[in-house]
DNA sequence: TAGATTGTTAATCGATTAACAATC
DNA sequence: TAGATTGTTAATCGATTAACAATC
């Protein structure tokens, strides 16, 4: 498998996949059909049947897909079969709420590491991590395997922190601040910046302009 | 204009147009081209050129995109030429974090309510808004003319307060919370869950199951 | 004028969906 | 067996990119 080239699109579906059906592991079901997951996932059945075959053939014709097993594959897919450490920079609000988060994250992905550069923030605590100076940074995620990155520092800094994430070695940026990171093409990098998502939010608000009709009377 | 439909790909794109152009505009920069921008934003020219003619002749052949008059066009487009006015709904780390960027947001998009379901969070403040109990949420949005909602609840109550938010009038929701929302056809819903980024991060790490060769050699 | 750059059409590319044989 | 559901091919749909006439 893996021959063809798989889209983002798909990746991006896989840990939805796996959210629900560690749901319903959870709840003790023990197989699901494409058709029930496109309903609770509000997706085409057809799409998720085509994008599990991507990677194996996972189901049985006729019963659907073993819960547990399908669980195992997607985590397989994902290198989540193994511990991912991550690395946050930027130990602001976001900062802070991302690194509490953490422990909401049932896989096998964890920040074992925050940095900032203003010294009132080095040393202080963030659960059982303690903030540390950017002057350890590069030997921190060497010493710990750490593969992720995630910026969440202000927008003009935020190009800075990348490059020394990847010269320290790291392999993939999870960016929150607004601005487009430029990187080596074998670093993957996806913005996650909330801003872009609230104006676009706007554009699908009822214009109201037309609600002022000619008289003065709302429509 | 809007005649045909707009994809929601290039209303996404909007915002990061919006973004950039805001900075020439501080930069004085009078003009610009689509060449530039394609190259700043790593996008396609041709790219960039379509989506802003799906919305008038903004441009001026040989010469570019005047820089202010794309920034008032693009706010117009966005709805952004009004105030629009969010309530955030949880008043955890996350919704903290959100309500304090407020301040970041440069354009007419504005967080002027906060509500919390916990009465130990309720009556405490978050910069100059207090957080207020859900049963105030109704009357506020529409005294408010509060149009979009953020939801920064647990994934268990989300789908509670999205029910809450459309019931008493929001237009549009940015959901954060790790699950599927269920809504009217009218209410647009932008999932902003940063888990599925995050998990669907690792599958570009490199394997590592390939890099020990078979005697036991790392590559 | 010559060079630059738009707006737009046509070509390409890619992703989603429908349909159905295989089979549990 | 009859009903259900997969895996997969073909059809459809949509988005991106290339190319170029128009024109500043």
């Amino acid at each position: 498998m893996k021959s063809e080239k798989i889209s983002e699109a798909v990746v991006r579906r896989l840990p939805i996949y796996l959210r629900y059906l560690n749901e319903l592991n959870k709840r003790e079901v023990a197989t699901v059909s494409s058709h029930e997951l496109g309903q609770k996932l509000d997706l085409n059945p057809a799409q998720i049947r085509k994008d599990l075959a991507y990677f194996g053939d996972f189901g049985r014709k006729g019963i659907g897909y073993d819960v547990s097993y399908l669980i195992e594959k997607i985590r397989q897919i994902l290198n989540l079969d193994q511990q991912i450490n991550a690395v946050l920079v930027g130990a602001g609000n976001l900062g802070m709420a991302l690194s509490n988060y953490n422990f909401y994250l049932k896989e096998n992905m964890k920040i074992v590491a925050v940095f900032d550069s203003k010294p009132v923030k080095v040393g202080t605590h963030i659960n059982t991590l303690t903030v540390q100076p950017m002057e350890e940074l590069s030997e921190t995620i060497q010493a710990n395997k750490i593969r992720i990155g995630i910026i969440t520092v202000p927008d003009f800094e935020a190009q800075n922190v990348a490059d020394m994430l990847i010269s320290s070695g790291i392999e993939a940026i999870l960016n929150f601040a607004p601005t487009i990171l430029k990187a080596p093409s074998h670093i993957r990098i996806h913005a996650a910046d909330f801003t872009t998502d609230l104006l676009s939010l706007a554009y699908y608000l009822e214009d109201g302009k037309d609600e002022i009709i000619d008289d003065g009377q709302v429509k």
